[in-house]
DNA sequence: GTCTATAGACGGATAGAC
DNA sequence: GTCTATCCGTCTATAGAC
């Protein structure tokens, strides 16, 4: 559009993605109703169908919105610093984005479980040559005895899997270590400091 | 029923769960419709409505037979055996799983995701039940000096998501390290006995 | 037991008044 | 821009013939 928005279409604009959010994040694409997200939202469902031209529309633009800010932390690790320093770093970030932003985490795991169907040709492109170039990185670090030998892809999805959980599986970490966020926050940063500590020294 | 079922029914059934887990672990229980179980079990919908009287049963009979096999590994861990060999068996045996059941895994995290509408009340009393049981062995274990003093209920956790993350996440696992699957596997359970041999160390 | 036909509710999306 | 009313397709589930 070439004209600016006015303040109104911005506020709704911004209270449909974040209804969408709500609802896309627990039950995925298609067990999300538009309905769903009218209620959440307070708008009624022709309105939010004016601001975006399907269901399909509101969808990909959380996924595109939500990509960016998942990546760059990856993309800040420097081959230029420490090495330890710049890993724990980063899994400190991915721990933080968890337990700040879990709907986009639990939004952007059900996109994946389901074979990753609309992020399936920006993963093999975008992320791939992240992960390559980083890769290449870890590896130049552990052959320089900077960090432990082990195999650099697992070493990143240990760090994916190992964060994420605290926001894709809240439902099983309240159920079997009771309510309450932060103190699992805290714990889970403790333990993960130990385990990396651990597992990246050379 | 009091009757024993015949061949043809028994046949039926298990390809209706067959095709029904196909289809619930891809879309969840929303997203997915009797009319893609049927395509896929090769049964007429109305026929599938024969052997269950719901959707929400075949989802729920797919829950519940699934938790069985699940938490199976985790009660085998022995408290007279040796701590790391337990610790490590039951670690493999997670990932093997993953391997070999991983529709099985993402209907769970599918479920999970959804805030585990069906499952909560099961987390919240068997699950937890377990899971205070094996804590309590983990910790006589860190107290006897035999594995590190760590939060053993992370660690739990950090075994379910790194081993559930290769089935749950495979579409970003071939997306970034290319398709074929048993390689995968093995550089992981290489990985994984590295992380885990150091994290439990005294 | 398995089918065709269909009921009845709900899905996304559009028309048109204001 | 926002609403009511509504189209049309799909959903789960049932009725009833065979």
């Amino acid at each position: 559009m070439p004209t600016r928005q006015t303040r109104i279409q911005r506020k709704n604009h911004i209270a449909i993605l974040d209804a969408a959010l709500e609802v896309f994040s627990l039950q995925g694409f298609r067990g999300a109703t538009l309905d769903e997200i009218a209620n959440v939202a307070q708008i009624s469902k022709p309105n939010i169908l004016y601001y975006f031209t399907s269901k399909d529309a509101i969808y990909t633009a959380l996924l595109t919105d939500l990509l960016a800010t998942w990546l760059d932390p990856l993309r800040a690790i420097d081959p230029e610093g420490d090495p330890i320093t710049e890993i724990m770093t980063y899994l400190r970030c991915k721990l933080d984005l968890s337990r700040d932003f879990p709907r986009e985490s639990r939004l952007f795991a059900n996109e994946i479980i389901q074979g990753a169907p609309r992020l399936k040709a920006v993963l093999e492109t975008e992320l791939k040559e992240l992960v390559d170039d980083k890769v290449k990185i870890f590896t130049i670090w552990m052959n320089a005895g900077k960090i432990a030998q082990m195999h650099p892809v697992h070493l990143l999805f240990s760090i994916w899997s190992l964060t994420q959980h605290y926001a894709d599986f809240d439902a099983q970490v309240q159920a079997v270590s009771g309510p309450s966020n932060s103190p699992h926050y805290a714990d889970a940063w403790g333990f993960l400091e130990l385990l990396f500590t651990k597992l990246l020294r050379p």
